[in-house]
DNA sequence: TAGAGAAATTCAAACGATTTAACAAGGCGC
DNA sequence: GCGCCTTGTTAAATCGTTTGAATTTCTCTA
């Protein structure tokens, strides 16, 4: 037994309220100046008095844009407590808001993929439009969307060798950065943690080798462990696994904050010392970095700019004022404790 | 100039493909067993072949019911990256999908409010309930649903003196724990940091300071500070404020793990030792909880149980098996190093 | 083989808006 | 007083489903 709800009012009831058609009502309430004022009056007051709100299904209906859009994340464990994820989500919704729109969350679990629910959540016209935040590479599905031209966009990630939309930060010049920086500081001798499941994790891997290496680093120097989860675990346990290996080890550098953070851990746990022993720096500059012991030098990538310019670009495309996007935004380095100069 | 997007497949095409009208599709689609079984088959098989998708639009409007819920969060900074809120969604997005509804964001920002937007996006139709996390007790507009008796359902939350339904953690039970662990370990000074915002926030101090002088600790021992952003700052600025003021505190009790850690974060820095100094206990034990140096003493209070189930209720009330839910979850105490014997 | 009854299918009216073409009324020139 | 243009309003079609009532088809019995 499903529960009534109160009906609603409808345009008709406006309608018969003022001794009007319900085609001028919808034309008042559109904005339409082609009604004469006094109607025009008449209409909104109507409007207000009854509390009129408009069935959203049924202008979806007819318009065929439902002014929602996805945005779907990855199948990670407990995803939306992600900060990372979380920063990119608020400037979504901020920017969404503000041109009308609503969010639709999805998870892209098993079940999306297999019953291609990524193609379904458009055609069914649940969305006009989606945002896929942080891709993997193993999301080869995303391909499909590249014939039907639909309304995509990915979010600080990219697919090289599509024509896929995309907003992203600049991991190469990531890199770039962290590398310069740690290198100042004199260390020779750098452990890598990084997510391999997606290209940008890739880019930075492979941008910092070659940065290193341009400086004389010879790749022996530079061990390094792959990780999927991109979580506090997932650092903790690869510093053990680097630093056991590789005593040598003065600084760590790890691919995003919250491995950094389990990065940390591992070495306090250790009783060494960060900085003076070995440094750590991560990437994101995640809230929480300012807060840790020591404080986590990082690099700010904006996040939230992220989503914000993500949904923005959006709604150009499917507002017709642009057809493609390609955009990179750039890293900045944010000093803090945790790194230092290389211990000799 | 919108972009306009290939049409989709509709009941008529399959119909015509067939040779059967659209009410034999719809019917067969809709899984009834009053077609035979040759046509059903034919139906199946053409709507495969098709790849046909229902236009969700046309099905809400004829059916009101949008399948869709509406996830509505307090307008604090950049909500989302907040892990109790995540946790909380996670949560929530797991038992709806599973029952094949969809998840609305929505941010209680003033425009929410001074538009009524929490009313309309239930009366307009694009979502069929509501769940509200943490709200607060500025919220008073959310007693406007209690005589519509409209499908909302607090979160984490309540509302006292009113009919809104709510699933929440015992917050009062979470005090008693937090107390009883404090004192055992021979603490008599302790400084509260509490969000003031909430009710379940003034639970919490109200029932700390009863258990505390049930047990005979006055109350001019138990100074504490307010706060309403919940974050890490808010715990470190309340910290600094609590110890200069009171020197003699050996704990710490932070409403939250997030101000916990900022709590932690400034005994470090001013020399402290955590445990040994003063101890800090925090509440929600968040993932990264885990990971704080030292680990941090906590509640567990499972929020991902709490999204979930929240969102099992709202969905039996949607669907008439249930009228209204009032239910509490029990917390747990998880211990890790930043509590220990109060220093003598 | 008619006729009743069951089974299978279809008709037609919603649902609540948007939008276009058509229509009514008023003003103006000649 | 007739045609023509303007301005304001409306009827009707449409969007893609669902659904209760009506209709057709089939099956079985007398």
């Amino acid at each position: 037994m499903i529960q009534k709800r109160a009906k609603a009012v409808t345009i008709k009831e406006i309608a018969s309220h003022c001794d009007v058609s319900p085609s001028t009502v919808s034309l008042v309430l559109n904005g339409s100046q082609k009604i004469k004022k006094s109607t025009r009056d008449k209409v909104f007051k109507a409007a207000a008095d009854l509390e009129y709100q408009p069935n959203e299904m049924a202008r979806s209906l007819v318009s065929s844009r439902s002014r929602c859009l996805s945005v779907t994340v990855p199948a990670l464990n407990h995803v939306f407590s992600d900060v990372y994820f979380g920063e990119i989500i608020s400037g979504i919704y901020q920017e969404a808001q503000e041109a009308g729109y609503k969010i639709l969350l999805d998870i892209a679990q098993e079940s999306f993929i297999a019953e291609k629910e990524y193609l379904n959540i458009l055609r069914n016209r649940r969305a006009d439009g989606m945002l896929y935040i942080a891709s993997t590479v193993e999301d080869r599905f995303l391909l499909e969307f590249e014939e039907n031209h639909d309304p995509l966009l990915l979010v600080n990630h990219y697919f090289p060798g599509s024509s896929l939309n995309y907003l992203s930060v600049d991991y190469k010049q990531a890199a770039r950065l962290c590398a310069e920086h740690l290198l100042k500081q004199g260390h020779r001798h750098i452990g890598l943690i990084v997510g391999t499941n997606t290209f940008t994790g890739l880019d930075f891997r492979d941008t910092f080798f070659k940065v290193c290496e341009q400086k004389g680093i010879s790749k022996t120097s530079l061990p390094w462990t792959g990780c999927s989860d991109w979580d506090e675990q997932d650092g903790y346990t690869a510093t053990r696994k680097l630093m056991s290996r590789h005593p040598e080890l003065t600084a760590i550098m790890a691919g995003n904050d919250r491995m950094a953070i389990g990065a940390m851990r591992y070495l306090i746990n250790k009783g060494l010392h960060v900085p003076k022993d070995v440094s750590v720096m991560g990437v994101d500059n995640i809230p929480s970095a300012k807060f840790t012991t020591p404080g986590l030098t990082t690099l700010k990538m904006d996040l939230f700019e992220v989503g914000r310019r993500s949904c923005k670009r959006l709604l150009e495309i499917l507002n017709g004022r642009r057809t493609e996007c390609r955009e990179l935004l750039e890293p900045h380095v944010i000093l803090r404790e945790s790194t230092g100069p290389a211990r000799t």
